[in-house]
DNA sequence: GTTCTAGAAC
DNA sequence: GTTCTAGAAC
């Protein structure tokens, strides 16, 4: 059968490198894997002149999507008011993917307050949060708290403020939080019963 | 962001 | 003994 977690492992049985220079891999720069991503093909969902929306390669529910600029905006931080259309339009692109994909399930749109990549990047995610790449509490708590801001939020807090300002260190405790199921605020022990838990929720857009 | 894994929790 | 979490990794 050889089911595999489908979650991206890699296979022990890979060998053919050619050299003895592969004890380590060089962990350097893990941040900025979004850059590479934005052009591996393999990986595109879609490209017009001003952004790119790929699968995200570690997808936290059946569907994971991130809308991204072309233009090299680091995080929310970087944010000017002029950026609002832009983001309006990442928006706009993030609801053409769920149209595309399935527009039966409720999806959200949204930001991470302190996002481990760098380059924006808007989360475009189902609620069912189904998938073998969801595994731990950060994972959890990224998407389902105040960690996650609705682009709705950000776009608001741009309009009226001129800036999207948040303390990072406020966020850090967030991720630490008990596990709590998103639809009916039920506590878990552990990533397991969690997992098992949201299953009996339905997840669709009604 | 992920992988790996020690040791806590059960 | 096994499951599960959580911190280091260059």
């Amino acid at each position: 059968m050889a089911a595999s977690s489908g979650c991206g492992q890699k296979r022990k049985t890979e060998s053919a490198n050619g050299g003895a220079s592969s004890k380590k891999k060089p962990n350097f720069a893990w941040n900025k894997g979004l850059l590479a991503s934005m052009d591996d093909p393999e990986l595109q969902e879609y490209v017009d002149e001003k952004v790119v929306i790929i699968k995200d390669k570690y997808p936290k529910a059946k569907h994971h999507f991130l809308v991204m600029p072309k233009e090299n905006i680091p995080n929310l931080n970087s944010l000017k008011p002029e950026h609002l259309e832009l983001l309006e339009y990442l928006h706009e692109k993030g609801e053409e993917v769920i149209h595309r994909t399935d527009e039966t399930l409720k999806f959200r749109l949204g930001y991470h307050a302190v996002p481990s990549m760098s380059h924006l990047h808007l989360h475009v995610i189902s609620q069912d949060f189904d998938s073998p790449c969801l595994k731990n509490k950060k994972h959890w708590n990224s998407f389902t708290t105040e960690y996650f801001f609705d682009s709705e939020d950000i776009m608001k807090m741009l309009k009226e403020k001129g800036k999207v300002q948040l303390d990072s260190s406020k966020f850090q405790d967030v991720l630490k939080r008990n596990l709590r199921c998103h639809v009916c605020r039920k506590d878990f022990s552990t990533m397991p019963a969690l997992k098992t838990h949201i299953k009996v929720h339905s997840y669709k857009n009604t």
